[in-house]
DNA sequence: ATGCATTTGTTCGTATGTATC
DNA sequence: AGATACATACGAACAAATGCA
């Protein structure tokens, strides 16, 4: 007849009412929440209330409010630190090796890449023709700036494989990747040889997305990470994560 | 001489040192956090304070804390959790649509049925067998019971690819395409023949893991997961999702 | 450039329903 | 079954920070 009633707390149903009020566009990025004062009036609740749920929202990078801001707490644009930081997390917690995080950037980018070669459009083409130049350019300024633009670039060619999903992930993948490079590896030498033989592989990789040969970019750009990292990947597995870029998969 | 004082809140600090007992091990899943008030004694903040900190880490899924419970808020077992949540968000927010994490699965699957194939021990390939007897005995109570089974099957391979980063986020992805499903999709019609069709597959697919084929594997899942889903993809996409599984990649 | 009003960050006190011993 | 300790939620208050006239 009647069925238990299951205990929400308040600040839930708040964080669900404004979350879908952002989720679904009706508030806008840039946008600015009514105050705490006037929200604990529109949802009958105590401030502090109001404030749990503020804090889950900022948590989840909706939302940002700021001391003294008489417009009310703003809201963000959204897009990758949604997934950033719980992936970084789950690195870190579940203990994931560097080879787990190699091989699975190898899938992601590969599978990102073979679809970029298929569906690229002339001005994404372009785009990581300029990411390419960039990396050229900024050879003789380090090995940081050379890994700026090189994230510049496969984030190009993520995003013209036309899957949102996989572009993101791709994007926060590789940035764990380096920033675990970064914590547990002593900073990568300067080393200009290293960099040409890198530019001279994306080259490679890029005529082949510029060719529509799908198959051969994702292949090549799988075997540029494994050349890359494969110092650093555990020995027992070697062999698997090699068998992995020979074939398909 | 002086550099400016960012002021963290307070709040934040908690956050922070909470997590990173509970990530570093320091404190496990099961075990319980101080009560609030005796937390507000050890970081010498509000109860307010400390309970913006609670939210927070309760909606990363890290701690759960129940009215009553003299034991103090729990610490969880993260893993899925950790990831499902921003990325089920991600996917409404960004308006991922069925297509994109079709593919993204195929890719994810794909791999890590490669990978199973490869690696599997036999206790592992036990499970699979288990959980496929399970789908079998599942038939006649429905679409659910099955769907259910199902899922375990699929974490089975998955966690066979010893990639543990793989075998999460397929778990992930799994779970938010069924979600999707179950939101935006009249739910699936109890047919016997379709789970018959279902387990077929399934059964050719854990022929070619057992056999270690790993090439004739990833492609038989994708291929199965195609077949599942094709109604859903965009048929602007179809071709390219199609060309994906005849390839390797 | 200076106040001024408003808002947030934080604290304290209190009432109420609930889970555990 | 009762006592105890707990979490949920409310309200009032003060300091610091911010934006605007």
């Amino acid at each position: 007849m009647f069925s238990p009633v299951q205990h929400v707390r308040a600040y839930e149903r708040i964080v669900e009412q404004i979350e879908s009020a952002v989720l679904s566009g009706e508030l806008a990025a840039g946008q600015n929440l009514p105050s705490e004062r006037e929200l604990m009036r529109q949802f009958e609740v105590s401030r502090a209330t109001i404030r749990e749920a503020l804090r889950v929202l900022e948590s989840r990078g909706l939302v940002r409010s700021r001391p003294g801001n008489p417009k009310g707490p703003e809201v963000l644009s959204f897009q990758t630190n949604l997934l950033r930081t719980p992936l970084s997390h789950l690195a870190r917690v579940e203990h994931v090796s560097l080879t787990d995080l190699l091989q699975f950037r190898m899938v992601l980018e590969g599978s990102a890449t073979y679809l970029a070669a298929l569906l690229r459009t002339d001005e994404q083409l372009a785009e990581m023709e300029e990411a390419l130049a960039a990396m050229v350019s900024s050879v003789e300024r380090g090995m940081a700036a050379f890994s700026a633009a090189d994230l510049q670039f496969h984030d190009a060619v993520a995003r013209a494989s036309g899957n949102e999903l996989l572009s993101v992930c791709s994007d926060v993948v590789r940035g764990v990747v380096l920033q675990m490079m970064h914590e547990h590896i002593a900073g990568a030498p300067d080393s200009v040889d290293l960099m040409q033989t890198w530019l001279k592989a994306h080259s490679a990789l890029l005529d082949a997305i510029r060719a529509g040969d799908a198959e051969l970019a994702a292949r090549r750009i799988r075997q540029d990470l494994f050349d890359h990292y494969e110092m650093h990947v555990d020995p027992e597995r070697r062999a698997v994560v090699e068998q992995m870029l020979r074939s398909g998969s």
